[in-house]
This record gives C-alpha cells, sequence and structure tokens, in this order.
DNA sequence: CCCTGATTCGC
DNA sequence: GCGAATCAGG
C-alpha cells in the first residue's frame, strides 16, 4: 500500500520530542520516525525550540571521559558475538523482518499462568519505551498491539538481562563458521 | 570516511 | 513550515 507519510502530525512531533530528549540521534529518530531524513529532523527540532542535545552524561565520571565509557560499552558488547540483535525495529514495509526467531524461542505472554512472574507485563508501546528501557520487540510491528519489553536495560545495552541473553550469544553456543581468524 | 548537530535558503 | 544542501566539527 502506498505509505505516504503523514509529515509532522502531533504524534510524529510528540515521538520526536520523547526521542530526542532521550538523546538519540538525528538520524536514529529520522529511522524510527520513517520517511524522513535527519535534516528534516534536525530542523524540526529546531523549529520546535528543543535544539540543544542532553548531555548524556557528565564530562567525565570518576575520571573517565565519556569516550572512556563508550569504548568499554563497546568491548563489552563485542565481546559475546552478536548474532543479529533485533534493534530498534523500524518498520519496514513488509519482507524482511523475520525479528521474531530469537524471541519465538523465547517465553513468549501466550503460555498462561507462567511461574516465571517477572518480565511479563512490562512491555511498552514506543511512546512509553525510555532510554533506560530494554527495546525488545514484542508482537508484530504493523499491529497496535505492538509492544517493547520495557524491562530494566542493562546500562548501555538496548536490553534487559533476559533478552541481552538472547540477543548476544557466547560464540560457544554457535560455534557455526568463524570468518574471523585471519581476516579483518 | 564514518558520524554528529547547526545553519541557510529556496520552495 | 519544510527539508536539501551545506557547513563545522569529532
Amino acid at each position: 500500500m502506498t505509505e505516504a507519510v503523514p509529515s509532522w502530525t502531533d504524534e510524529r512531533v510528540e515521538l520526536l520530542r520523547r526521542l530526542w530528549d532521550d538523546g538519540l540521534s538525528a538520524s536514529q529518530i529520522a529511522l524510527q520516525l520513517g520517511g524522513v531524513s535527519r535534516n528534516a529532523v534536525i530542523g524540526k527540532v529546531h523549529r520546535l525550540g528543543l535544539a540543544g542535545r542532553v548531555k548524556p552524561i557528565g564530562p567525565a565520571v570518576n575520571g573517565r571521559s565519556q569516550e572512556d565509557i563508550e569504548v568499554a560499552v563497546a568491548v563489552i558488547v563485542e565481546e559475546p558475538t552478536l548474532p543479529e540483535p533485533p534493534a530498534i525495529v523500524t518498520h519496514r514495509p513488509a519482507p524482511d523482518f523475520p525479528l521474531e526467531p530469537a524471541v519465538a524461542a523465547a517465553p513468549q505472554p501466550p503460555a498462561a499462568s507462567q511461574p516465571v512472574a517477572l518480565a511479563v507485563s512490562e512491555r511498552v508501546t514506543i511512546m512509553d519505551l525510555r532510554e533506560s528501557m530494554c527495546r525488545w520487540p514484542m508482537g508484530d510491528p504493523t499491529k497496535p498491539d505492538f509492544r517493547f519489553c520495557g524491562g530494566r536495560a542493562i546500562t548501555g545495552l538496548p536490553y534487559c538481562t533476559q533478552h541481552a541473553q538472547i540477543a548476544y550469544q557466547p560464540a560457544t553456543e554457535r560455534k557455526r563458521d568463524r570468518r574471523v581468524a585471519g581476516m579483518r
């Protein structure tokens, strides 16, 4: 169907505000909104008068610069070898988002009365998703009941402990190929 | 070269 | 108001 871009509807502006507050970059926001360039986002941000980025963290924490922290996080994330985290889920027209493979193998709400009380019931819509919340997609992104896990995300990662385990599996369990060895 | 936001200016 | 082009910087 012809997915015309709604332009700046109230919802989109609201989302823009939230994502900008959360510290996402203009390009990231553009991807989430879809149909707009990062320039469009930046332009809108300025017109809305909310320019001026939010400082993720102070200039330094215990002698560690923001960059040091980012590097540290990057190392931690790369350690396990990521298969293909669902990422943020921009909505693609149709074909390529099998996105549920990993989720399918994971505990899903359908299973009535699960003793695993935790994790469930925290699901949130993109509007309530905050930077510190787990962005693991749950359900069909094209349907209104689509939600994100919303659990407490591990600092520096987009997922909660539950989903981070699924997203970042140790190489040992997926011993398939080893495109490492000598490349790079 | 990748990315970031900021600004300009024709539409 | 909008956003591509451009600018300035990391």
